[in-house]
DNA sequence: TAATATACGGAGGCCCCCTCCGATTTGGCA
DNA sequence: TGCCAAATCGGAGGGGGCCTCCGTATATTA
């Protein structure tokens, strides 16, 4: 739903290669210094005007999404998947464990994620609102099937999930760290 | 160890006038928009040339250890008392609420809690230090008396409460939310 | 090759960070 | 009370970022 099919008339070249390299750009900087890296230093590492970026990514936002929409998409089509092949339970560790590693590939990209619900409609809150469907549609599984406990909120799970992510975006070698936290949520909803 | 006593000789009259103004005002600032609110506005607002609050506070870190920095020592003294007056998992839960309810008071600050260890060696990294151990040595009392998991980390539980700090100020609403999160947590440390 | 829709790029207005130093105020002393 | 040095103030100024606007350049199409 997000970068499949085309819009209208097909774009100019310079347009579209600009767009990619921009997209380029930005991952590299968001990755090293998170999703408030300077937007005109990635105007700049691009090579191209700020008024470019600007045109093609009218918001931080809209480069965000560009950015990770098709990521999010997949998260949220491999519920289902992972449903179906493993016990509810492990499906949903398993789909927090990608949550939480797809939530921190940018510091700062999960506050945009959680902090959605009141946003502006936009594109991204879109995607990350069925991220969030996709999470509590596992939960209730779980609890469905009873493989986890019934009195906790699937929101709760997910927002303790995105405090795991958060966790791990704050130091950036936790790896470990971060997968004993999940061991560590499980253990608090498991029966 | 913080603003107990005087440095050397006492300051002029003005000066510990806006001393206070500008402590006063960033703590509103801060509450209201994070530990990331603009300095510039504080200044305008407490009445006082911006060159005057750099002269008190050379660093964002100094206004915000001159804002904390108390209730962090006093959140650091209380660990003793409450191991002293309840059972020690008791103690931790009702340790962990207070650290998530003082690390939350302003949007951003639980970051900078964490985030230290590696600082610069400011007195809020002290604070922070301090506040750290203090939390661990609870963790290490009630898994000593057989209270809780001994397989969890000290440092990972904080992290984990630092994570439910993150939360509730992700929505301000959330006080349920917390309470619920924190219980989740002493679910899964408990044996 | 010429015409035109598209796309480019950066100047400019506004805000913030932080430093530096001339102007001002206070506290003590004669 | 009046004066002076030390303490303190305040804001201009250099650097950077955000975002908009519009004159200029270029890809496309006929």
């Amino acid at each position: 739903m997000s970068t499949t099919e085309s819009g209208r008339k097909p774009r100019r070249a310079d347009a579209r290669r600009n767009y990619e390299q921009l997209l380029a750009t930005a991952h590299e900087l968001f990755a090293e210094h998170g999703t408030d890296a300077s937007l005109e230093e990635v105007a700049r590492r691009a090579g191209v005007g700020i008024g470019t970026l600007y045109r093609h990514f009218p918001t931080r936002d809209a480069l965000l999404e560009a950015l990770v929409g098709d990521r999010f998409d997949k998260l949220h089509a491999e519920a289902g998947r992972l449903l179906a092949a493993h016990p509810p339970a492990e499906a949903l560790e398993e789909w927090l464990r990608r949550f939480i590693a797809g939530t921190s590939t940018y510091r700062g990209l999960v506050t945009t994620v959680m902090a959605d619900a009141h946003g502006t409609g936009s594109e991204l809150d879109h995607s990350c609102a069925r991220l969030q469907k996709a999470g509590s549609d596992l939960v209730f599984r779980a609890q469905h099937a009873g493989a986890i406990r019934r009195d906790v909120a699937a929101g709760d799970v997910l927002a303790m999930a995105a405090g795991i992510s958060w966790v791990s975006g704050q130091a950036p070698d936790g790896d470990d760290r971060t997968r004993r936290l999940l061991d560590l949520l499980m253990s608090g909803i498991r029966l």
